[in-house]
DNA sequence: GTCAGGCTGACTGTATGTTGTCAATCTGGC
DNA sequence: GCCAGATTGACAACATACAGTCAGCCTGAC
């Protein structure tokens, strides 16, 4: 099995994951900076954006498959920032539930602004499909180590 | 362009590589414990184990995208650990050739015997040709994103 | 209603990674 | 040979992430 060209071609795939999330952070941290974030930051409020009436910080972590301790931390500076707010949650009393503020909703509407082009550049020639079929793979994969 | 499907497939496959990289860290982290190591440090040991003569931090840092100051943290702690040991360079006085040691070869290989079937079994039912392509749109975003 | 088990917040320790800085060394053009 | 610029090692500050632990709250089965 050690010459299975699959094994080979795998490993590249996994170097090549390791090597584009770094890039992707570094990206993501040189968009943010002009508003104050970091990408550990947009990631999170990314996921608050997402959701209409609030989420909790443990449905944060499930959402990005992080700890919910790391999400924590990181809702606690965003909210002495002034960017979220804890609200009560009605069906839960201790978990509150994690909103934007007016603030964090104009740095997230500024981040769009920067983020989309970027989008739209760096796959400017890459054809729908092909993106398509490699996110589909990702999908398959990620199915397979979540369930052990 | 907020509404191109295009833009939010590729922000899908960002989130995706972010998933799976977490996954994959998770699990060479527990497939590395039982030799005591961690995933920082099979992936330093294996850009070692590639060389014939030896390499020097930067150069691993080069080879895997990161900072060398975080792969130097990582060789010495692996030289105290005695996986790893410095050579000098007859190219360059100060730059030192990083090497394994015997014990740094034995964890390498006894890494070996339960990375490959971990990495067989995962693709286990995914054509080649769907991994070659996820992989070849993967290094063209990788190369778009190294050259600013 | 009660209670066991699950979920949550808070805290701690450890590992990893980035950036920045400084001095020492090396390299290549002249 | 010499010097400017790149490379390297060493150190520091900071951000992020994970695992473990404990106590308090919640949910659902009984």
């Amino acid at each position: 099995m050690a010459h299975s060209p699959k094994r080979k071609l795998f490993l590249d795939l996994v170097r090549a994951i390791f090597r584009i999330n770094g890039l992707l952070l570094a990206d993501g941290d040189r968009m943010a900076e002009g508003v104050g974030l970091t990408s550990a930051r947009w990631k999170v409020i990314g996921i608050i954006a997402l959701s209409n009436a609030g989420v909790t910080v443990p449905g944060i972590a499930r959402a990005l498959g992080q700890s919910r301790q790391a999400v924590q931390r990181i809702t606690d500076v965003m909210q002495t920032d002034g960017l979220v707010s804890y609200a009560t949650n009605p069906r839960h009393k201790r978990s509150v539930l994690v909103q934007l503020t007016d603030q964090g909703q104009q740095v997230y509407h500024a981040l769009r602004t920067v983020q989309d082009p970027w989008a739209i550049g760096l796959t400017d020639d890459v054809p729908v499909d092909e993106l398509e079929s490699a996110l589909r793979l990702l999908q398959r994969l990620i199915f397979r180590m979540e369930k052990p």
